[in-house]
DNA sequence: ACTGAGCGA
């Protein structure tokens, strides 16, 4: 149904929606999401998208990883079962 | 947290 990514090495300033737009680039995006502290709130410099499309989103692994976003090389992959799934 | 390796409930 959709293939998660782990993106990390991400701008402290990165936004849902800035990651978001990065892999719209290359296909369709369900959802986008930074991780961050519960206390502070603020990122914790890494993140998990949900692309339907596994076909787009292996593109968009290959295409965004290394690739620098806002000054550094950001680092992306196929995410882990976070729990279940 | 003003930072810097990290795979989230």
């Amino acid at each position: 149904m959709s293939l998660q990514i782990y993106a990390g090495n991400l701008s402290y300033g990165m936004a849902d929606e800035s990651l978001k737009t990065l892999f719209e680039k290359f296909g369709e995006v369900s959802s986008a999401k930074i991780i961050r502290h519960q206390d502070t709130g603020r990122s914790k410099g890494f993140g998990f998208v949900e692309m339907p499309n596994d076909e787009e989103a292996e593109k968009a692994i290959q295409g965004l990883d290394g690739s620098e976003v806002d000054g550094r090389n950001i680092r992306v992959n196929r995410a882990r079962p976070k729990r279940n799934e």
